[in-house]
DNA sequence: GTCTATACAGGGATAGAC
DNA sequence: GTCTATCCCTGTATAGAC
């Protein structure tokens, strides 16, 4: 259970940090994605981080701070490279492709902020939940969304269809194969397991087109 | 970070449980689901279960062994209600509807199981993977393989995409929406947050028949 | 089988020297 | 700004009484 620490800003740029803060927060990144709030303690970012213990709480008042500046640092650098990928036009299919593409790279890229963010979801509860919806995904999912929009207007997209649901869809095949990798590696079935971006491709197929068989229309890809 | 405890059996029916041995049970399966395992202690069963300490101690040999233990049992409960539902015969549309309505209805009901195997394939690494993956998920994931394989060979799918990727967008879609969900909220574009099973419908019917207009094929539904 | 008492380790956090 | 020493609490686990 992470105590809330009032309300400190979740974004926060890094300027001027102290370098060993740096190493803290990276450390701590990477610890928080791996074992969760509770399951790391101090000591042990303090060892791995080649600090000291006091010398963390010298620069974050407690652990909860340190979880909290984290998050948010990650949350910013997660904004502005999702950010600039929407600005993309052509049409609809393209434009998804390419999305999804650069989305699934992007949470390969940063795969301890994609387990971070992927904890928060589970553990946050509403209203941490809402503290990520308005301060990490609520600009990119609007945004997201509001290009589906537009692309219904346009007549390339079902009109009878949610496009939130169809954002949300995206989004969420995406991050939920990292999370299942682990267990998919195991299946027999499964040869997609290791190449994300072959499976994030297949996925967008199948929004696009479905899966049931259309002789009357032109193949895609 | 979870010891293991040697191979203990996952599946184990609670035949001839102390009923103090299944309060603690349930307990556990409710607390380790909300707070991880790092996130619960000893003392928290205890109290909550209205047992003592030590008792789970006799119980149970170690944190660990419980944990195990509470995963393994939830696991075999979800198998035999999974199992039934994919012996079902009709068109594949239809199957596939009931078998997400199904799905996310189950997912619903036990939805403290549901966050524990969350946590899992997010805590478990590549080891607990494999275990969730042959004990818990393989029977049932293979089975719903070869549904979609057997469906394929009739032509109700088409032949270029591969069956285990529509499975695992079926099922993932279904475990992912209760993860975001607290975040879903508080979209303002979202409205399906409180919805699962419209949620689901509207899913499958994207995976259907896709998100471009096609005049010439008749609606489904 | 169940509970009490307790040993022992490790956690977060603080005070103060350098 | 950084580190050492230390406090106090909580957590796991055990031993033994009932």
């Amino acid at each position: 259970m992470i105590p809330s620490t009032a309300a400190t800003p979740l974004t926060q740029p890094p300027h001027a940090l102290a370098e060993a803060a740096q190493r803290i927060m990276q450390t701590a990144e990477r610890l928080f994605a791996e074992h969760g709030y509770a399951g790391v303690s101090i000591n042990m970012v303090a060892e791995q981080a080649s600090v000291s213990k006091g010398n963390i709480f010298h620069h974050f008042s407690s652990k909860a701070t340190l979880y909290q500046t984290v998050l948010g640092t990650a949350c910013a650098e997660a904004r502005t490279v999702v950010d600039e990928l929407l600005n993309r036009d052509g049409h609809l299919a393209e434009r998804l492709r390419h999305f999804a593409a650069a989305h699934i790279a992007h949470l390969e890229r940063h795969y301890h902020l994609t387990r971070l963010v992927q904890r928060e979801l589970l553990e946050g509860g509403v209203r941490r939940g809402k503290r990520l919806a308005e301060q990490l995904c609520g600009e990119n999912f609007s945004r997201l969304v509001d290009i589906l929009r537009h692309a219904q207007g346009r007549g390339e997209l079902r009109a009878e269809l949610d496009p939130a649901l169809i954002a949300q869809l995206l989004v969420g095949t995406n991050i939920f194969f990292f999370q299942g990798r682990d267990m998919l590696r195991h299946f027999p079935d499964v040869d997609f397991a290791d190449d994300p971006l072959r499976y994030s491709q297949m996925v967008v197929d199948v929004i696009l087109t479905g899966i049931a068989p259309a002789p009357s229309r032109q193949g895609s890809s």
